[in-house]
DNA sequence: AGTGCAGTTGACTTT
DNA sequence: TAAAGTCAACTGCAC
């Protein structure tokens, strides 16, 4: 890598700026559809004024992609309205997004033969499996016609880690990318307006047309930059005040979480622009005499902060190890579950417990409730997300993969490297974690004490008159159970016995033991007492008990974090 | 008034 | 981002 900085702070294209044409700079759009604080976009502006090469906007349509199964109509949906509103931010500077409808090598072919050798810039990306082929396609068809091709990291998240000193270093990595200022937008830009033959071009609307709008969910978050930016400043302005507390129970979740997550997937919102948002606030809140502090306020703040830092730190697992989309990490725990999209079919039961899961049918209410409103939200809070999936990788004995693809559909901010990851560690096959058995009924009740947020969901359950509030976290044992509604899909105390009876005993085994060291060596985070720490002290005695009966009991399991 | 005791709480361990 | 169990300290109360 050859960069030099220039005086706007933006690192430069050191062999372009050397090149002996100006080549037109081709400006890939994938999942970082802004127009604010983008490295490929502001370095192909800052080279275009200085050398009078052309600028080309491009955003492709992969029809492959769309089909993959982890996609869903409503994340096409939300890129729609990324891709509108950058139409609208490049237009405003005098240039036309050029979208096509097309495989990405059909669409690289066609404009070299158009227009002859260019140049190829946009951020690194660290999408599905489909993705990553992709890429490796694309950069084998530029090293095949002399094709520059550069990447620009976007996150957190750094390619090559383990040449760089692997998890160890990668905080520090990390840092150095988010203290960077923000890059401006460009301006002025000398834009090419390209229009090909032979390929779907034109408006957005011709390129998404034959997405069916059915299957979107009409009450999902929106896309594009205006809804990001008011959706981050009424959460740091209000609404972020009791996050701390309020996270936790979807009754409250929805109003006082930030609600960035698809913006963050899809790039409307940098992570960068978020943590200099959050800083911003923090240090305003701060100069406030202490009688004008909003109660909470800050300490909500820092746990916001800090869950926007494992963003990248779980995106770099899968940058680091592609294969987490589709194994177990640690593989000592392969054939504990039927692992049904690579070995074997699904049993009659199993297929049964997937669909009721995946529907919300599955007789406990408050799984129910989550999922349903999952399915017509798009979202759901964090620790609803964990015991969804724990009930269906525990009680229901569920391998991650169909779950996780039902998810992966189901969330609009889905996230692959955040999503797998989570997965892996939602069903306790990474072997450094501990196990975490969700108990539905507890849950319920902590959660949704009265019982409105199922009420709200399942209408079976809905009338106060004919379920009360003491029975409604268990309408199974009412005398005459409310119809409409199922019985419980799996005995809950039974189904709890068996997954731990089964997953104990495999984390317990040396070989798994060995290998779980090994994922921590590569994965696992380096933040120590990270749990402590969100729990708001340090247990300076505690921990080191804990330590010394760690040393003592070296065979015994590793509690180390993910 | 101090003692015994059942029940509660919280810190910590185990699964 | 768990839940259940253990244990010691504590509490309220009867005697």
């Amino acid at each position: 890598m050859h960069l030099v900085h220039s005086r706007i702070g933006l690192p430069l294209i050191y062999s372009l700026m050397n090149s002996p044409q100006a080549l037109p700079i081709v400006v890939w759009f994938k999942r970082d559809l802004r127009w604010h604080d983008h490295a490929p976009l502001a370095n192909a502006a800052s080279w275009a004024s200085a050398s009078g090469a052309m600028v080309l906007p491009l955003w492709v349509y992969e029809p492959e992609l769309w089909a993959q199964p982890d996609m869903a109509p409503q994340h096409s949906g939300f890129a729609q309205e990324c891709v509108h509103d950058l139409e609208r931010w490049i237009a405003q500077d005098g240039g036309k997004l050029c979208l096509l409808r097309a495989e990405m090598l059909v669409v690289l072919q066609a404009l070299h033969a158009q227009i002859g050798a260019f140049t190829l810039v946009s951020h690194e990306e660290t999408g599905n499996g489909w993705t990553f082929a992709r890429d490796l396609a694309v950069a084998a068809w530029c090293a095949g016609k002399g094709v520059e091709w550069r990447e620009f990291p976007g996150n957190g998240v750094v390619r090559r880690l383990s040449a760089l000193g692997g998890r160890d270093r990668w905080s520090r990595l990390k840092a150095g990318r988010m203290d960077a200022p923000v890059i401006a937008p460009p301006q002025a830009v000398r834009w090419l307006d390209w229009h090909v033959a032979g390929l779907p071009v034109d408006t957005s609307h011709g390129v998404f047309q034959s997405t069916s709008p059915v299957g979107d969910l009409p009450d999902r978050k929106h896309g594009g930059r205006t809804a990001a930016e008011t959706e981050l400043a009424s959460f740091l302005k209000h609404r972020a005040q009791h996050y701390r507390f309020e996270m936790s129970s979807p009754v409250t979740a929805a109003q006082t979480c930030s609600r960035i997550s698809a913006h963050l997937a899809w790039g409307s919102l940098s992570i960068r622009e978020c943590l200099h948002a959050v800083t911003a606030r923090r240090l305003a809140l701060q100069a406030l005499p202490a009688e004008k502090r909003l109660t909470g306020f800050l300490q909500s703040l820092r746990s916001f902060e800090g869950r926007l830092h494992w963003h990248c730190h779980f995106i770099q697992k899968l940058e680091s190890e592609p294969a987490i989309e589709f194994k177990n990490v640690n593989r000592g725990f392969d054939g504990l579950r039927n692992e049904a999209d690579s070995a074997g079919e699904l049993s009659v039961v199993e297929q049964q417990r997937l669909a009721a899961w995946c529907s919300g049918d599955t007789g406990y209410p408050f799984v129910d409730a989550c999922m349903r409103s999952l399915l017509a939200t798009g979202w759901i809070n964090f620790r609803m997300r964990a015991m969804l999936m724990s009930f269906a990788s525990y009680q229901l004995w569920l391998h991650w993969r169909p779950t996780g693809l039902h998810l992966a559909r189901a969330f609009t901010d889905y996230e692959p490297g955040i999503h797998w990851s989570q997965c892996q560690m939602q069903s306790g096959v990474t072997g450094i974690n501990t196990i975490r058995i969700y108990c539905p009924v507890k849950q319920s009740r902590d959660q949704d004490p009265s019982g409105a947020f199922i009420r709200a969901w399942l209408p079976a359950l809905r009338d106060p008159a004919l379920v009360p509030d003491t029975l409604i976290h268990e309408p199974w044992r009412m005398l005459t159970p409310p119809p409409g509604y199922p019985a419980p899909i799996v005995d809950l105390k039974a189904a709890t016995l068996a997954a731990k009876n089964r997953i104990y005993p495999r984390k317990a085994e040396p070989e798994v033991q060995a290998q779980a060291r090994q994922v921590f060596d590569k994965h696992g985070s380096r933040a120590s007492n990270r749990a402590a720490m969100e729990r708001g002290g340090q247990r300076p005695a505690a921990a080191s008990k804990q330590g010394s009966a760690v040393a003592q009991n070296g065979a015994q399991q590793m509690q180390l974090d993910w």
